[in-house]
DNA sequence: GTGAAAGCGCTAACAC
DNA sequence: GTGTTAGCGCTTTCAC
C-alpha cells in the first residue's frame, strides 16, 4: 500500500535527488546532462550512472524556463485535413526523428487570424524554432515573431523580402507546364478551377494558365475560371458550373488534386466519361492521385521533400545562430497519367 | 534604430509588466488571468485592459513548472506516414481545436522501445494528458506513466485490466464479417495477408478469419495465411507469394487497406483482373480505398471517430479527477465496393 | 573542475 | 479582494 503509494505518487527524479546519489552539487550534474566539456571523467561516469539507476527524465519546462534548450520546435498549420498537409508533416517528422527534437503541433483551425497568437506563445520560451505553413496571411504571423533572428522557415511560400527562409514549389512553371500540355494535346476550351485567392500558390496557378493561354494565342474566357477551394467539394462545384456553360470546356484544370477529384464526380454524375469527353488535370500530386480511376495526371510538387528541407534548414538555424535565411524553390515535374486525352479523339 | 532593437529584442511582456500597468499586485494579474473568481470586476477590466495593451502572453514553461495547467496534450504514435494514424489525428485535433488545448506530438520513429523515455518526457510536467496510440507494447508505455491516474487514453487497443480508458473498434466482428462475406460469395479458398503480429488488431483479425472459416466447415490451410506488415509493400509481398500458390486462392483477404493495395498492384502485376480473377478485401476503409480501382470493398474502422473520442475522453479526464477510465469499442461495418466478386462467375 | 547562488515567469498557499 | 512569499527544476554566472 505505501509502497504504491511510492512508486505512483512520489515526486519526479530532479537534478537534486542525481546530485545526492552521486555525491556532486546539483550544477555539476547539469553540466554533465548538458555535455559540457570541462567535467572530469570519472564525475562524469558516476553522474551518469546515478542518473540512469534513478531513472532521471529532464523536466522540460524547468529548463526551457531557466534559459536552456527545449528541443522542442513548433510546426503551425491551418489544419490536417488533407494529405497534402500530411505529406509536408512527415518530411519535417522524418528529418526531426533523426535529430532529437520533438515536434510541437498547432493547427490554428477556423481561428483565422489567430496565428499571430499562436505564433507568440509557440516562441515564447517553448520552442527553439518555428515552421510555418500559413498559406492565408504569412506577413502576419512573421510580424508576431519576437525577432527577425527567431529560427523559423516559411514553407510553401515564397519571400518577397528575403528576410526568411522559405521553401517553395515552381507553382508558375508547373501550372505553366500543365496549361501547355493540354493545349499540346488540342485542348482549346480549358476550364480552370480556382484556389483560394488568399492563397499565393493559387495566385501563381492562375497566373500562368492566363500565361500560357496568351503565348499559345489562345483567348482567355472569363467564364472559364471559376471558383474553388482547394477541397473536393469546390472542385464538384466548380466542375458542376464549368459543365453547365453552353460551350462547355473539353478539359479542366484543377487548381490542386482535391478538387480535380471533386470535379472527376462531377464530370461522373453528369454522365461523362474521363478523359474521353472531358480531360482532368490535377496539381500537387498527393498520394491519392495515383489511385484515382483513371490515374490523374498532375503537377508533382515534392510535398514530403518540401518538408524535410524546410526541417533540415531550422535546425541549421538553431545550430549555428547566424545563418543566413536562405529560399529553396523545388522544381515541379508534370506527371502524365490516364485522365487526359486529345479531345479530337472522342 | 532603437526603436527597432526594442520592439525586437526587449524581453517578452510578463505578469510583472502587466502588474505594473495596471497598478496590482502580480498575484492578482495571475488570478485575472485563471479565471478566478474573487477578483472585484473594476480591477479585472484593468488588468485585462493593459495585458490587451502589452500584448502579454503567457510563458508556458513558466506556468507548467509553477505547477498551473500547461494546457498542452502528448500524442505518442510510431509513426506518420499512413492515412490510418493522420485520420485519428484528425478526430483529435477536432476535438482539440474546440477546447483551447494543444497538441504536443511524438513520434517514436524507429526508435522502437523508447516509448517508455518518451511518456516519462511527456508527462513529466510537459502535458496534461497523454493520448497513446502505441500499437506494439502498449504495457511498456503504460508503466512509464507517473501513476494510473495520469489522465490517458489508448487508442486502437483493447484493455484487459480495466485501468486505462481504451477506444478500440470491433476487429474480430469485423474479420469476421469479411471472411463471411467471402465466403457467401462462394470462395472457398480464401488467402490472408496478415499485419504485424505484435499488434493486437492483427491478431484479432487473424483469429476472426479462422474463426468464419471454421463456422462454415472451411478448413484452415496454412499456406494460405502468408506474412505481411500492414503496409503496401507486404501485402505486395504476401499476394506474391499467394499467387504463386499450385492451387491459389479465388480471394485474398488483407489485414488492412495499405496491404489489399499492395495486394491489387501485384495482382495485376501477375496479369490477372480484380474482381473477376481475384476478389480482394481490406480493412481499416482509409480515404483511398474509394478511390482505387476497382473500389475497395473493405471493413470501415471509424478512424477519425476514434480520435475524437479518446480526445473527448482525455479531456474528460483532466477536467474532472476521479473519472473512471472508460473502455469505447465502436463498430466496425463492412463496405461493399467493387473489388469483390462470385468466383464462379469468371 | 566544481560548488553556491541568483533567477527564469508563474501558481498557490498564506496573510491581511 | 488583494498583496506577500515561497517554491517549481533547471541553467548559468561567479567564486574558489
Amino acid at each position: 500500500m505505501s509502497d504504491d503509494f511510492e512508486t505512483s505518487r512520489s515526486k519526479s527524479v530532479t537534478i537534486m535527488d542525481v546530485a545526492r546519489v552521486s555525491g556532486v552539487s546539483y550544477s555539476t550534474v547539469s553540466r554533465v546532462l548538458n555535455g559540457f566539456e570541462f567535467v572530469k571523467d570519472s564525475t562524469r561516469q558516476r553522474v551518469l550512472a546515478a542518473a540512469e539507476q534513478l531513472g532521471y527524465v529532464a523536466n522540460l519546462p524547468a529548463r526551457s524556463l531557466a534559459g536552456g534548450r527545449s528541443r522542442i520546435i513548433g510546426l503551425l498549420l491551418p489544419r490536417l485535413d488533407n494529405s497534402y498537409i500530411s505529406e509536408i508533416i512527415r518530411g519535417v517528422d522524418e528529418v526531426l526523428g533523426e535529430s532529437d527534437y520533438d515536434l510541437m503541433l498547432y493547427t490554428t483551425h477556423r481561428q483565422q487570424g489567430k496565428e499571430a497568437v499562436y505564433v507568440r506563445a509557440i516562441t515564447n520560451r517553448l520552442a527553439e524554432g518555428l515552421l510555418l505553413l500559413v498559406p492565408m496571411f504569412p506577413s502576419l504571423s512573421l510580424k508576431a515573431l519576437p525577432s527577425q533572428d527567431f529560427p523559423h522557415v516559411l514553407i510553401d511560400q515564397s519571400d518577397k523580402t528575403n528576410q526568411s527562409s522559405v521553401v517553395y514549389a515552381t507553382n508558375s512553371q508547373g501550372a505553366y507546364d500543365a496549361t501547355n500540355y493540354l493545349i499540346g494535346l488540342g485542348h482549346e476550351r480549358i476550364g480552370f478551377i480556382r484556389g483560394q485567392m488568399e492563397i499565393q500558390s493559387a495566385v501563381d496557378r492562375l497566373a500562368a494558365y492566363k500565361a500560357a493561354l496568351a503565348d499559345n494565342g489562345l483567348p482567355f474566357d472569363e467564364t472559364l475560371a471559376v471558383d474553388g477551394d482547394f477541397y473536393a467539394k469546390g472542385g464538384y462545384a466548380g466542375a458542376t458550373e464549368l459543365l453547365a456553360l453552353a460551350n462547355r470546356p473539353t478539359a479542366i484544370f484543377a487548381a490542386n488534386d482535391l478538387s480535380a477529384i471533386g470535379a472527376m464526380d462531377a464530370i461522373r454524375d453528369h454522365g461523362l466519361r474521363i478523359p474521353d469527353d472531358i480531360s482532368v488535370i490535377g496539381f500537387d500530386d498527393i498520394p491519392q492521385a495515383s489511385l484515382t480511376y483513371p490515374k490523374l495526371t498532375t503537377v508533382r510538387q515534392p510535398l514530403i521533400e518540401m518538408g524535410r528541407i524546410a526541417a533540415t534548414n531550422l535546425l541549421e538555424q538553431i545550430e549555428k545562430p547566424g545563418t543566413p535565411p536562405k529560399q529553396v524553390t523545388l522544381a515541379t515535374e508534370l506527371v502524365i497519367r490516364d485522365s487526359c486525352t486529345d479531345p479530337r479523339r472522342r
